[in-house]
DNA sequence: TTGTATGCGTTATCAG
DNA sequence: CTGATAACGCATACAA
């Protein structure tokens, strides 16, 4: 700035205005300044300026998985809607591990962002007292809880599991299994499906639970294992997720059952595929892009300082296709 | 630091080299230090370290879209490596517009990255100006060409498109159609694909192009297009993405179809699913994982001062399944 | 409308 | 092994 400034012949803090707010420096300086930018290339440093007035510009945001569409639709939509207001995302991910999350929100600290991002609400007990500290916006996303650290922006699992299995009854199946693949979340979905299942049924239902992540070919072995292993015949299966939910049925037509009447499949998350697939999948719907953009207009109301409900909560939808 | 320093009895230097550098410090007053950033909850800012060092120990990275798990994967193998050499990663979408990929280097470049990955070859002569301005590490990932900016991680498109051109020659096919969508390399792979097979066959290629990004919809309604508008009666599809010949696939299955006899398809980027749907799809498989990672060590060797070749060729690799 | 002085929280350099 | 001092490049408060 100091070398703009020479060439526009004032001095480096009349660059800084120029550069954060045109309209407190003349038209006639601000075009001097401005060629002499052009012609020297010269870009701010972000750095020194955060470092000067306290404000990095910068939103922290931690995801399990980015590779997981779930996720990257979430993030997609909450820095689209961030950077609109020129925030920037520094972007890592957790691998579904709290102390692995635990060290990024002290690395991500370090680099002062102006709010943070967290997906779900099971932390570490350090994690949020770091979060608490620091005084800053923090919105946990993708669930709900009466005792977010900050804001948070989601639906309930439970619920969404529970409204699962009132389906499932309601559309006259009386035995149930599942297929679940991942995180917390999952097991949370999966477990109040059951225990309503059984409540409302009077049957236990079966399940197979894979650690790590959820593919199609864990979805066929999921149904292989039900059929082999858990004696399940017939009935209805809850997925974790719909990748699962696709791999039951390509397991399922591979060994000829009949989708849904033998076989009835209920995935989670309304992927694209879902439509297409054969039979067209039943699914949970949760509106990703919703969610982002929520994420981010709460932490935007706490930088405006307004009043903003610490809690939102944007539902789940059952859409029903034909495989059940 | 200057706290920490007081409760520890030393002075704010020795705070700094015992983080940086904890063998420059004895052990003694090192524990002391250790004591006191515990009870402080003393969090080192990043910012001020990286103006004064002129080391941010971030890096930049612009890809195309990040819901996307071509360029999601990428990243994700690029920072872990990266993370594991104590990096962060700064990511962007640039949404396959190079001057949106043109505005975000300029903001990106205000951080101070300590270097930039890039997705493609293509930026603005303005984008390209700043960059080699810098003198940061650059590296362009996803594809090659003799004339990188710096650094250069990928393989061929032409290549890929000609590679699958004489893969379905050799397979018997004398007759060929293209879906294709979104950006300039699936293009460039198309027409590769149009003029080898056309050289090869004799027969020109019927193609159907689609702005934007693919999706299963679109793939279905590619095959539409290309039997009722523009006369396509059998042979083989050469698809841009997986996605797209998923689509074609669905479509196929629903117009009683038969593949590969009468519909023979060919995707690009053998995802989870191609091996699983029916019939399995034959596709042009890349490394992405691998790609990344060669992106980061390529950086990474560039940091170390060592001698790295510009230009980094993966490959590609024809996988042949049941499509075709 | 513009300029001066000062501080943001580190690291680098040089002494001791 | 430790400390004092000077940058790093900008924004803020205050003055002119």
């Amino acid at each position: 700035m100091e070398t703009v400034g020479r060439m526009a012949g004032v001095s480096q803090v009349t660059v800084s205005r120029a550069l954060s707010d045109p309209s407190k420096v003349s038209p006639a300086t601000l075009k001097r300044i401005q060629e002499a930018i052009a012609v020297t290339g010269f870009v701010p440093n972000a750095l020194a300026g955060a470092l000067a007035s306290r404000k990095s510009k910068l939103i922290s945001a931690l995801v399990p998985s980015i590779t997981n569409i779930v996720y990257s639709a979430m993030v997609k939509a909450f820095s689209d809607r961030m950077r609109g207001h020129g925030y920037q995302i520094l972007l890592s991910e957790t691998g579904f591990d709290p102390h692995e999350e635990e060290r990024l929100i002290s690395t991500h600290l370090s680099r002062r962002p102006d709010a943070i991002m967290l997906t779900g609400i099971h932390h570490t007990a350090q994690a949020r007292k770091m979060l608490l500290g620091t005084g800053l916006p923090v919105v946990e996303l993708w669930d709900i809880t009466d005792t977010p650290i900050d804001l948070c922006v989601g639906f309930s699992h439970i619920g969404a599991g529970r409204g699962v299995a009132e389906f499932a009854i309601g559309a006259g199946y009386r035995t149930a299994g599942t297929v679940s693949a991942g995180d917390e979340r999952a097991l949370r979905r999966k477990d109040a499906f059951a225990a309503e299942f059984l409540k409302a049924a009077g049957s236990p239902v079966d399940e197979v639970n894979f650690e790590g992540p959820a593919s199609l070919a864990r979805g066929r072995e999921g149904l292989r294992l039900l059929l082999e292993e858990k004696g399940f015949e017939r009935g209805v299966i809850f997925c974790s997720s719909d990748l699962l939910a696709h791999g039951v049925l390509i397991e399922a037509a591979a060994r000829g059952l009949r989708v849904p009447d033998q076989i009835a499949v209920v995935g989670f998350g309304d992927q694209d595929f879902a439509q297409h697939v054969a039979p067209s999948l039943t699914t949970v719907r949760v509106d990703r892009a919703s969610l982002g953009m929520a994420a981010a207009d709460a932490i935007l109301a706490r930088f405006e300082g307004g009043e903003t409900p610490a809690v939102t909560d944007l539902g789940f939808e059952i859409i029903r296709r034909g495989s059940a």
